[in-house]
DNA sequence: CCTACCGATCGGTAGG
DNA sequence: CCTACCGATCGGTAGG
């Protein structure tokens, strides 16, 4: 609805508390002091607190599935580059300082039952993205499996990360995503 | 240090709580009336809402490092044997209803610095475990990349199973975890 | 284990 | 966007 500068800047705001302290325990006071605001106006831009948390979370599965389109279109047409380039973008969005991915993830499940529906063709398209990708893996003999538990396990293996990753350590979330397709695919390729 | 029977099963509902609600939204109310007991009488057993965080993160750490264990002692002494067993156990213990090890995993970040201290040795335990049980899979070849990446990418795949399991669908456990050494393991194998 | 209750804090509102 | 405030609910306690 509304798309103010004001609410835009509010909604990064939220994203970066909710990852630090998690929803529940972020109170409206706290996301207001942030801001320079009080409480109280808050309520100008968002109905509810649950409407915070769906503008977090729409904004950072958009956002996801919008940095996955340009890195597959970016990278070589081979099965292997296209399936690094999906783990990179996804661990890119996860660990370099995009907090509304990390609540898209971990957080969803505070969501009402009227958010959940509003959002699920949105995360249902980012999981169809990487069906497709990994169904060409697949197909052309670089993985093995299953195409769903395939992707679930993929999945699965990059959200984890954000438990374990340090920003400071050695490695980068490209040499992650590679890590992770070399260990799934036969060293002959 | 208390560990009567009445302690016990305020555990095991708790963990069940936590679960289903998240930590932060099972009140101490909803946990007393779970018992058929008054919220001001849960303080007989434990000091705090911390503390019962605390115990059932301990049980369901020690339990799955239990199962763990026996799993390694029963199965054939390979390595494919042992890492199929260790993933086995891993998803018995989360998705068989043991509520307790999921809250060990979901909820760690939840505990205070003091519990957090108290259980870091028995986390440590365990994840020292799969390090071992993956290291002499890459030794015998039966796998390949850096020990500590594929233990933690393997753990992640297993961990976000929670997120998307289905009890009454067709797959059980046993399968899921045949289905990620599938994955990891050159067909050749 | 219960009754009775507490201070603190929560999300949210009314009126300007 | 602020002031001023609300009803509800929270974790926890005292005394029996």
């Amino acid at each position: 609805m509304n798309d103010s500068p004001r609410r835009r800047e509010l909604t990064r705001l939220a994203a970066q508390l909710f990852v630090q302290e998690g929803f529940d325990r972020t109170t409206v006071r706290m996301l207001a002091q942030e801001m320079g605001i009080k409480s109280g106006s808050l309520f100008h831009h968002f109905r509810d607190k649950q409407e915070i948390l769906c503008a977090v979370i729409e904004e950072g599965t958009q956002n996801a599935l919008a940095i996955a389109r340009e890195a597959l279109e970016a990278c070589a047409p081979t099965p292997e580059a296209r399936l690094h380039a999906m783990a990179r973008a996804h661990l890119e969005t996860l660990l370099t300082d995009r907090n509304a991915h990390v609540v898209a993830l971990y957080e969803w499940r505070r969501l009402d039952a009227e958010s959940r529906a509003h959002l699920s063709h949105l995360r249902d398209a980012y999981e169809a993205l990487w069906q497709e990708v990994v169904g060409d893996a697949l197909e052309a003999g670089l993985i093995h499996g299953d195409k769903f538990l395939v992707s679930r396990f993929v999945l699965g293996a990059l959200n984890w990360t954000v438990r374990w990753y340090d920003p400071e350590g050695s490695r980068t979330p490209e040499e992650l995503a590679r890590e992770l397709i070399a260990m799934i695919t036969p060293p002959s390729h």
